[in-house]
DNA sequence: TGCCTAATATGATCCACATCATAAATTAAA
DNA sequence: TTTAATTTATGATGTGGATCATATTAGGCA
């Protein structure tokens, strides 16, 4: 997110990360900034009974867990690589110089908290709705207008397992739902391709 | 949030709105930044069967309704007073300008959205449990960390009904399970009033 | 290629919360 | 201070999705 040129003044870390590991827990204190080079980053919450909702997904050139960063904070979520992963790590204060001396960058880093704001709010208003077909349909829609430019026919390309952990409903019924979905025409399936 | 003496230096409007007005409407186009000088607003999604789901509320001193104006977005839930509200109207073009101009008040805006951030991943996380009771809990224990300055006993100035709009729960539920962990002893009541 | 793990699938059962109805107690407004 | 509106309260009932169990299928990777 901040251009390479102008992290690389500030040097930060590089660090290459295996697949499945923690780079920080739910309430830890905040002391890095994290711009992933190449790879694959979830943040989520895990509850008592080991079930996990992701709270964000960030892919290369993406930043993560900045928000407690600016407050002395604790994370909400903890971050776990879904694939290997190559990363800046910059420390808090550093970030903040390089946002006072690149004032471009610092409000492009406040269009993007912006957009992740709404975002959640999304899903928010979704979740509190309590209804799966709902949930899951504003959440396809999202996607689509996120990432499908108008397409006709649009392939989701996300499991079931994960809607289910970003949606926080149970596998089973996103399966179950899904098929209805299908039946009722709001969705196509292809084998076990989605469409919307 | 942004202090009186600069937002005055770019002719912001000021408007006096009665109680119980919508400045916006979710799916707007965000063209203003809105500021309150006095009064109270609460940003709403309104479902299909007419029950809402507060997303925020704000009241002297704060700004609400930003995120869409960094991405000429809509916004993702309404607007609406409840109290007579005196605000600051700033056009989108003026606050990007005033935030350029004004590094150290930029600085303070993004720490504000990333505060709300962590509130939203923090709402997320527990709404995503399914679990009146935690959802409750944890609502309070984030009021009285907030709010509450470690006093031993913390008086929740919310009723039932709010907390019901604030977590996605119906007001029975809220009232039910208020009283269930009353005689957990996990919170006190006092009268109608709730201590944690 | 075959093994291992994760994802998909489906049925049966259960239960927490929603929903509906109705009333009393507060609070706000006229 | 009377009336209207909101909040609190409680019981009865229903249901959507969680949970549990078990089987099949499909990817990932050694």
């Amino acid at each position: 997110m901040i251009p390479v040129e102008i992290i690389e003044q500030y040097k930060p870390a590089t660090t290459h990360i295996p697949k499945g590991t923690f780079l920080f827990m739910e309430g830890e204190h905040a002391r890095f900034y994290f711009q992933i080079i190449t790879g694959k980053v979830k943040m989520i919450n895990i509850n008592a009974e080991g079930k996990e909702f992701v709270q964000g997904v960030f892919e290369d050139g993406q930043s993560f867990g900045e928000p407690p960063v600016f407050h002395n904070g604790r994370y909400p979520a903890s971050a776990k690589t879904e694939a290997p992963t190559h990363l800046y790590k910059l420390g808090k204060d550093k970030l903040l110089t390089l946002l006072k001396e690149h004032p471009n960058v610092h409000m492009h880093f406040t269009s993007v908290l912006a957009k992740r704001l709404m975002y959640k709010a999304m899903i928010m208003k979704e979740i509190s709705s309590h209804d799966a077909r709902h949930r899951i349909l504003a959440f396809l829609d999202h996607l689509k207008q996120e990432y499908g430019q108008d397409e006709e026919s649009f392939l989701i390309s996300l499991t079931r397992q994960q809607l289910s952990n970003l949606l926080g409903i149970r596998v089973e019924t996103v399966i179950r739902t899904v098929k209805l979905l299908a039946q009722d025409g709001e969705i196509e399936l292809k084998g076990r391709k989605m469409y919307r």
